[in-house]
DNA sequence: TAGCACTGCTTCAGATTCGAAGCAACTCCC
DNA sequence: GGGAGTTGCTTCGAATCTGAAGCAGTGCTA
């Protein structure tokens, strides 16, 4: 438009309109499927998640770790932690990977699955009357169309779990 | 399989995408803002939300803690932490509301406008480079329009900061 | 005006989160 | 095959978030 478009700091009224609502309809989603998931089955949005990834998406019920991290956003150290949650609470096992020693395969168990049909109804549910009923089928449509390439493009530029490790060797040589 | 249609545990496609990808997208999103945040002014996400909203929503620059709580999703004591850090740091204020006594008014100081400018240009290019750039402008205005029906349906169902707080007396008797 | 329920905020203990550091297995290149 | 660098995960300490409980001010009613 004027001068510079590259770095004028400044946003049209509908690009912050889309960002505030954005992040303001995920916080207020979350707080609301939190609050159901942990009524119905004890479990937090990240547990669940985790289940879900391994329950539905996974046909052998398997993930490593790394591959759960990264779909659900949290830290490694985080994951490892829900992680150990989980198999404390005999909704998934953690085994070695056949072809590689280093990383960890989580399973869901059948418990595992239980929990998940205990609280999926209730989920859609909850996910029906918040964030789906202002919505016509068109605008599902429309919405998923319009945050898949976003995400799309979110996942691979920043390297989503692999920072830029420091060098082992401090020293600055070479 | 599907005789009934009102609380069927399956939703589309569609609409599971459309979920999927609203929460990743926020969350990695969030992540992205958050480091920025940090780096160039040692804010967390939440402490900029609190700063932007009172530097640049108010006129006055001031606000009760509620309202700044039902806007940025957090606990109410979640809030009282991190309006102690920013108070702390020299970036609000807070004193008492002049028609309300319990209340606790929140103004932003100087210092605090300063910093929130000092972070805003590099906010905004984050914002661009992760979440607008896959976007065009008709896609930005369209996903506006999709997520404030949305934003406005969930702020006014539940009571977000009111619980129906359990009756001081334990008693059950009549 | 006294009594009583309600609202606004804070305090508290516990749970969850993160980044940095560390250990072990793998890969590449000579 | 040996060594260096890389990758996968865990441990650790510190920071943050949450819900429940508590204190204080307000408004309504008799």
């Amino acid at each position: 438009m004027d001068v510079m478009t590259d770095s004028q700091p400044k946003l049209e009224p509908a690009q912050l309109g889309a960002y505030f609502a954005l992040m303001e309809v995920a916080g207020l989603l979350r707080h609301g499927v939190e609050a159901q998931l942990r009524d119905a089955g004890d479990l937090s949005y990240v547990q669940f998640q985790l289940l879900a990834r391994l329950g539905l998406d996974s046909p052998t019920g398997s993930h490593r770790m790394t591959d759960l991290a990264d779909g659900v956003v949290y830290s490694r150290s985080g994951l490892t932690y829900q992680a150990s949650l989980l198999e404390q609470a005999g909704l998934v096992e953690r085994g070695p990977a056949p072809d590689d020693e280093r990383s960890v395969m989580v399973t869901i168990t059948d418990a595992g699955r239980e929990r998940l049909a205990q609280v999926l109804p209730g989920h859609v549910e909850v996910l029906r009357e918040m964030f789906l009923k202002p919505l016509s089928g068109a605008d599902v449509t429309a919405l998923a169309a319009l945050l898949r390439p976003v995400r799309d493009h979110m996942r691979s530029s920043p390297p989503r779990s692999a920072k830029p490790r420091p060098r082992k060797g401090t020293a600055s040589s070479r």
